[in-house]
DNA sequence: CGCTGCGCACAAT
DNA sequence: ATTGTGCGCAGCG
């Protein structure tokens, strides 16, 4: 996984160019990193390529080329959209960083209310023709070039999306939640798909499969990826997504992005509010996960005991950046570098004790109880009931 | 040359 | 109106 002393750098470079009022491309982020570490660009851009997964960093497209921001300071909560906001409201009040690297050079980030990051567009956005085709294959471009290439006058970029962003391959297996090299042969399908379902209209028949592809692929976790582990399990990914003040346009979140976009366009199968209420009330996000699979999947009902062994056998095997996706994946994306920071690795987590996330992460109170209350202490619950269950 | 600083036009509220 | 962003250019080494 990736080294903490990237995410150092490159987060570094990220802010430095940021406050030398310099885009922070693929390009520059190298080239510093290279001068200040001599690292080679190559390895820079694989590493912040899992920067990006993990949602560490958020690469956005703004003003027609791909930027890349550090998503410890930036805030941003969502926009409209808001079935289901009522809802997610709760659960997004709190998350604000506080570990990120002090330097506000940038400043203010507080609280949810404030968005601003949203001028940039999610970058995995296609073309409106792109998308209507179903989904060309993406080129693998990217990985070396910035996508720089804002034409003059059209500037619907359509780089990021592609090679660059590989899905967001939760960590699936335990320890290896780490992106092939190339863009192109890791992408797992699942995000290829929703990916670029955004500006489909409701009635086009896009849409339609787009929620195939929401089910299917960006979503169930329990087909791939660790249970629980998603950036935003995918059908109620607007809603995940809100909770975790993640507002798909902007950010690329590697696939899932705008899935909701036009939100309106369509009722995604049923990931409605009420299962929404359901996680609230307790459940995590792995049992909500599994909840919705079963929900949609009858079929694959019998599979669901697999997956939560999965899911029990998957925390003790973690890795750090596991769990700090996880973290992020439950709405708090910044409190998940708190977690990495202070390398929490699945048994670490099972071993956490309260005090210890309201105190030992340095992170705020209000979200260091929401993760506790809400996912540390039902993981360990999880985690021991279906051991025992099995002795 | 490359790196840095920054005014100011932009973009998105 | 506000705010973050980053182009384009000047200055420095």
């Amino acid at each position: 996984m990736s080294e903490p002393m990237y995410r150092d750098w490159i987060l570094d470079t990220i802010d430095s160019l940021r406050s030398r009022k310099a885009r922070p491309d693929l390009e520059r982020i190298c080239r510093m990193v290279r001068r200040r570490h001599g690292s080679a660009p190559e390895q820079t851009s694989e590493e912040l390529e899992k920067l990006i997964q993990e949602q560490t960093v958020l690469k956005v497209n703004y003003k027609g080329s791909i930027s890349y921001r550090n998503a410890a300071k930036v805030v941003r909560r969502s926009r409209k959209k808001d079935d289901h906001t009522a809802i997610r409201t709760t659960v997004e009040e709190a998350n604000h960083s506080d570990l990120s690297n002090g330097d506000s050079a940038l400043g203010p980030i507080d609280q949810d209310e404030t968005e601003h990051l949203e001028n940039e567009l999610p970058v995995s956005m296609e073309t409106d023709s792109t998308m209507e085709e179903e989904e060309e294959q993406e080129g693998p471009d990217e990985d070396g070039h910035e996508g720089s290439s804002p034409s003059p006058g059209g500037e619907d970029a359509v780089q990021g999306g592609s090679g660059a962003s590989p899905p967001y391959s939760a960590p699936c297996s335990p320890s290896s939640s780490r992106p092939g090299h190339s863009p192109v042969s890791d992408r797992p399908s699942t995000c290829k798909t929703s990916k670029r379902s955004s500006p489909l209209s409701p009635s086009s028949p896009l849409a339609l499969r787009q929620n195939d592809c929401v089910c299917d692929s960006a979503f169930c976790p329990a087909d791939h990826g660790p249970p629980g582990m998603q950036r935003n399990t995918g059908t109620e990914d607007g809603v995940r997504m809100e909770e975790s003040g993640l507002t798909s346009d902007q950010l690329v979140p590697d696939c899932v992005d705008e899935t909701m976009k036009g939100s309106d366009r369509q009722p995604k199968t049923s990931f409605p509010s009420d299962d929404c209420a359901k996680y609230k009330k307790g459940m995590d996000v792995a049992s909500y996960v599994m909840a919705q699979d079963d929900v949609k999947n009858d079929v694959k009902n019998r599979e669901i005991s697999v997956k939560k062994e999965t899911l029990r056998q998957n925390l003790l095997l973690w890795s750090v950046a596991d769990v700090a996706t996880y973290i992020s994946a439950a709405g708090f994306p910044e409190q998940a570098v708190a977690f990495r920071t202070q390398e929490i690795d699945g048994k670490s987590l099972l071993l956490m004790q309260r005090s210890d996330v309201l105190t030992g992460l340095s992170i705020r109170l209000g979200p260091a109880l929401k993760i506790y209350e809400r996912h540390v202490k039902m993981l360990q619950r999880t985690h021991f009931l279906d051991e025992e269950d099995d002795l």
